[in-house]
DNA sequence: CGTATTTGACCTGCGC
DNA sequence: GCGCAGGTCAAATACG
């Protein structure tokens, strides 16, 4: 049963061990040992190797994704300068109470911006939406939330969602949800209280993004010759495969069908976000950086 | 059929 | 007390 582990990390692993870095690697590089066409490890499967080796020569391949690994990696740098640029400023971007002006808010290449006063229980976060997607009031953060209210305030020609805690009926924690008057694509999103439960386990988590969603649904129609299994910390997606046709080459049909073009798209914009949301993931992103800016200024004397 | 979402009505706090 | 705005409730509706 040849298998590819997608993604492992944990809390103290540096940032070459995360999720993303990983899926970098193997995605665009050549590599990660799934991908590249040398140096794969025996009985791994290439997850985003070539679907049609005739088609396109390794070369090409691997100069197309070596180009797109650029852009991820100048777009993961954008995120990192306006995080240094979040910690080392005296007022926040956001903060708690009050809308923020798009100008305060985050930087191109999207992501959400979290600042939070240390001892508040109200905490506002700023994150890009996509204009187009028509049900962006909503704001993935790992919790479950649950609608009870729409308003359309004065100040703003975009509606205000409210939401509660789903997770745990107690759970006091409400959260307002809504576009930035000045700027659409920006979500504006205010918490109040903290939760009384556990953070929603990431395996929940991750199970429910769409291309975890894409993968099981083409497993269950039969179009996906393997199985898929997240562990219960849910930083490991196993592709498992199952020769489950005799004399056939199912390991290479798996790797031709599994990774199609959109599904590698959707899985890359998939990680991207849950990782973006992952506090421990930024934590640790932060603490590597800040070591690796540490390691690169000679003599600096602290 | 159970659950989530929508939406108009109602409640509450605040300024005048 | 009145009006306004924000927040919440709950019945109706949509959806899987």
């Amino acid at each position: 049963m040849a298998r590819c582990v997608l993604a492992q990390s944990s809390r103290f692993l540096p940032f070459r061990d995360h999720p993303l870095q990983l899926l970098l690697r193997i995605a665009m590089d050549g590599d990660g040992e799934c991908s590249s066409p040398t140096g794969r490890a025996p009985g791994l499967l290439p997850l985003f190797g070539p679907s049609s080796p005739a088609a396109e020569s390794l070369e090409d391949k691997l100069r197309r994704v070596s180009e797109e690994n650029r852009r991820l990696s100048g777009a993961l740098d954008a995120i990192l300068a306006d995080r240094r640029a979040l910690a080392a400023s005296p007022t926040p971007s956001c903060h708690a109470h009050g809308n923020a002006a798009p100008a305060e808010v985050a930087a191109g290449g999207g992501g959400g911006m979290v600042t939070a006063e240390p001892r508040s229980k109200v905490r506002t976060v700023c994150a890009r939406a996509e204009p187009s997607d028509a049900d962006a009031n909503h704001l993935k953060d790992g919790y479950q939330w649950r609608k009870y209210g729409q308003k359309v305030t004065r100040d703003n020609p975009y509606p205000r969602a409210y939401f509660r805690c789903a997770y745990a009926p107690s759970c006091p924690v409400k959260k307002k949800v809504q576009r930035s008057a000045e700027d659409k694509s920006m979500l504006v999103a205010t918490y109040e209280g903290e939760h009384n439960h556990e953070h929603r386990a990431l395996s929940e988590y991750v199970s429910d993004a769409p291309a975890i969603q894409l993968l099981q649904q083409q497993q269950e129609a039969g179009s996906l010759p393997c199985s898929i299994s997240i562990n219960s910390s849910g930083r490991t997606i196993t592709l498992g495969l199952a020769d489950q046709r005799p004399g056939s080459n199912a390991e290479a049909a798996a790797a031709a069908e599994v990774m199609t073009p959109e599904f590698r798209k959707v899985l890359v914009d998939e990680l991207v976000d849950l990782l973006k949301n992952d506090p421990e993931f930024m934590e640790s992103l932060t603490s590597a950086v800040a070591a690796r800016v540490l390691e690169r200024i000679p003599g600096q004397i602290f």
